[in-house]
DNA sequence: GTAAACTCGACAACGTGGTTGACCAAAACG
DNA sequence: CGTTTTGGTCAACCACGTTGTCGAGTTTAC
């Protein structure tokens, strides 16, 4: 053992760091008016975009089956963050389209997004939150669009 | 929105960062005789220790209910990580005691958590790595630490 | 010393986010 | 054409979490 400390110090910051913005994220959006909005739905609500998508392509985007993508969907559609709509050029396909509702959980999460980064700039300095954000990329596989977030979020 | 991106990228980095370690310890237990360990294990072992606790010690040390800590010990002991045992002092307790196995997979985690660690510190520099630790733990809440790490090995 | 309060472990029902496998209808391809 | 591929759905299952309930055992208060 180094003179660091003990190595699984690295990985539990950084999936506290991820829980403390993504838990902080949440607080802030129940208070704005989407109480039942969880993280899952967002990483799906990006995947669907403000063009469109159908639940396979949903499923790619984030690395799920398509049935796993679907029952998501399934949820955002009773919550009234998408709506479902047949392609008229593919009888088999169903775009999954975002709801104004949708839209603005997107753009809500956004701003407190930058806001809490910029709470990190303050206390921490602009400099070594970039370089933060530089060496987890440097890290990081560039592929890393496959969420897989099952079991990662409290309640 | 500052010039520096959209806020995503930093909690999806974090994020992106852990999955990165933790999949890459699972392929490494995998590969060493612990093809079925998986990470929810790994925090659950952590908070029973070499000196053993309750299931609703864990609970409490894991922050979550006496419940949910008592089926993740059911599949612990399914898998031959740890053994329950009455407490002669308290006849309500039943111990949960890591088994050689158990004990097995801690210390290879912290081994490989180690190696992980290290070809971090080379690709990035002792100095940035240690930076983001101190910078993770100057912004994550204290309420991150309970687990037990004191100990790890009858130290 | 006994009654009340608390704690532990267990059971049940349920929610969410995943997985495979099977299937049909529609589209694409040879 | 017929064959293969694709999209959506249903069903069964698993991992991990939640509440609520409950009996048995231990503490605490009077």
């Amino acid at each position: 053992m180094g003179e660091d400390g003990y190595g699984f110090e690295l990985p539990l910051l950084l999936f506290a760091g991820f829980r403390t913005i993504v838990d902080r994220l949440h607080a802030e959006l129940a208070a704005q008016g989407h109480p039942d909005a969880r993280p899952a739905h967002g990483f799906a609500l990006q995947a669907i975009g403000v063009r469109g998508a159908t639940a396979s392509e949903v499923g790619r985007r984030l690395g799920v089956s398509k049935q796993a993508a679907g029952k998501t969907v399934d949820r955002l559609e009773a919550l009234g963050y998408v709506r479902r709509e047949d392609d008229p050029a593919d009888a088999r396909r169903k775009l999954v389209l975002l709801t104004p509702r949708g839209l603005d959980v997107l753009e809500r999460s956004a701003v407190i997004f930058e806001q809490i980064r910029a709470e990190w700039a303050e206390a921490l300095g602009v400099k070594r939150v970039r370089e933060m954000e530089a060496d987890l990329r440097t890290m990081v596989p560039a592929a890393f669009f496959r969420l897989d977030v099952a079991g990662w979020f409290g309640a």
